[in-house]
RNA sequence: GGGGAGGUGGCUGAGUGGACAAAAGCAGCAGACUGUAAAUCUGCCGGCGAAAGCCUACGUAGGUUCGAAUCCUGCCCUCCCCA
């Protein structure tokens, strides 16, 4: 296929970017691909360490796409091995470990996930364990001989843990050094990754040179706050929105961030140019939230269900009343305390000091009745509508118990 | 190898024999307010129980005691200093 030209490959790329080390270099690598009729190959791997990925990857296969659209190949990288010895960029103390059984679970719903975004023609999934796990001692060794300890303590990261007098392991300083020795196995001539994977990717371009290959490029993307719009988006800070979410979740966390972070998620995400953003922040910032959360949600699931999802959270929230796709249960009627019926039908309440508290503080409502006493009976009737705290809705059908 | 300091609820962190299900802050949840929010305010915030109360919990395993988060011993883990 025919490239387009470089420099405008190059704006596209720039795009959104945080940076890219070297430019210069990237720009080589451009016209050297164009000349050749060969695409680049385009690095970017994620640990599964979580069940879920989410928005902050979500900007990084966004970019993985750029470059496929641009004809590029994508070679997504699932650290199956990495996830074990665990990445400490960013990290004030050690991951946990995290069990073999687990990773493996993780890294095949990561496969269906990266799809929403990527396309699967032009990407090849690749697992680090495969040459990581049959690295010999020796030439384990022959990495380590690589990276100076000076150079891996001047990491932000490190020499703060190291000066506040936490742990570091051992096993930590790996880290870079697998990752770097991936780059190597896969002929990257790319690679991306947020900035604080900077040292890790730049660590790349050392080895591949020591391997005599081509150094990498190194594409780094913004971080992407989670939604208390502080902290960085992950999944153990509970901050996060998942790809893998559904419609109704998805647009009710993106409406739930605040106004300010709203605008920075519009400069992340969307596909919005500037004018179009400057214009929304002319009008009301419920109306460019609900936009915002209608683009994100056809993004990773369609059209169609963003429409609905904008629907149901009108119903539910603007206009509070039941929206139409509500949950149905049944429940067998061991009692016909409140208590009970909400213990027992709710997916959010698991304990009953839970659901007396929900009660007892005003968070329940059957049949359009608020109902605050715990021991109270819920109504004669084998139909009712039970609003549970703020998010939840549920029909409930009421069978007695034999 | 030697010496010292520690390990408390989701997190930070007080508590040094009974008043401790354990201060305070953060996070979370509910309510009020609103433009969905955010911010703010109010309340809740281990489990079971209508309640009285019971059970589980202060790294872990034992012990002392009428009574232990608090004292003793072993073990595990972390940090600092010296070698």
């Amino acid at each position: 296929m025919a490239f387009a030209d470089p420099k405008e490959q190059l704006e596209v790329i720039k795009r959104g970017t945080e940076a890219i080390i070297p430019e210069e270099e990237l720009l080589l690598k451009l016209e050297a691909s164009k000349e050749n009729d060969r695409p680049l190959k385009v690095k970017a791997g994620f640990d599964p360490t979580s069940p879920d990925l989410h928005l902050g990857h979500g900007i990084i296969l966004k970019k993985l796409r750029d470059f496929q659209a641009l004809g590029h190949e994508v070679l997504f990288l699932i650290g199956d091995f990495t996830a074990y010895i665990g990445d400490p960029s960013g990290r004030s103390e050690t991951r946990p470990a995290i069990s073999r059984e687990e990773i493996i679970k993780n890294s095949r719903t990561y496969e269906r996930q990266v799809f929403k975004v990527l396309d699967k023609k032009k990407t090849q999934i690749l697992s680090n364990s495969r040459w990581l796990s049959n690295l010999g001692s020796e030439e384990l060794l022959g990495l380590t001989s690589l990276v100076n300890v000076s150079r891996i303590l001047d990491r932000d990261d490190f020499s703060k843990r190291y000066k506040e007098g936490i742990s570091i392991s051992l096993r930590e300083f790996i880290y870079p050094l697998v990752q770097a020795y991936d780059s190597v196995q896969m002929h990257c001539d790319v690679e991306l990754g947020g900035t604080d994977q900077t040292f890790n990717i730049l660590l790349g371009r050392d080895f591949q040179r020591h391997y005599g290959q081509s150094p990498q490029v190194g594409v780094f993307l913004p971080i992407l706050e989670g939604t208390d719009g502080v902290k960085k988006m992950s999944k153990s800070l509970g901050n996060y929105i998942g790809l893998d979410e559904s419609p109704q979740d998805i647009y009710g966390k993106v409406m739930s961030i605040s106004d300010e972070l709203m605008w920075r998620y519009y400069l992340l995400l969307s596909a919005r140019d500037e004018k179009e953003i400057r214009n929304l922040k002319t009008g009301h910032p419920m109306d460019a939230k609900k936009a915002l959360a209608r683009e994100i949600v056809s993004w990773l699931h369609d059209s169609q269900s963003a429409l609905e999802a904008t629907r149901d959270f009108e119903t539910k929230f603007s206009r509070r009343s039941f929206p139409e796709d509500t949950k149905e249960k049944i429940y067998t009627a061991r009692s016909r305390k409140v208590v009970d019926l909400v213990l027992d039908v709710s997916d959010s309440v698991n304990t009953k000091g839970q659901a007396k508290r929900i009660i007892s503080q005003g968070g329940l409502v059957i049949n359009g009745e608020k109902y605050t006493d715990p021991n109270s009976e819920f109504p004669e009737s084998t139909a009712l509508e039970l609003k549970i705290g703020k998010k939840e809705f549920l029909r409930v059908a009421i069978k007695e118990a034999s």
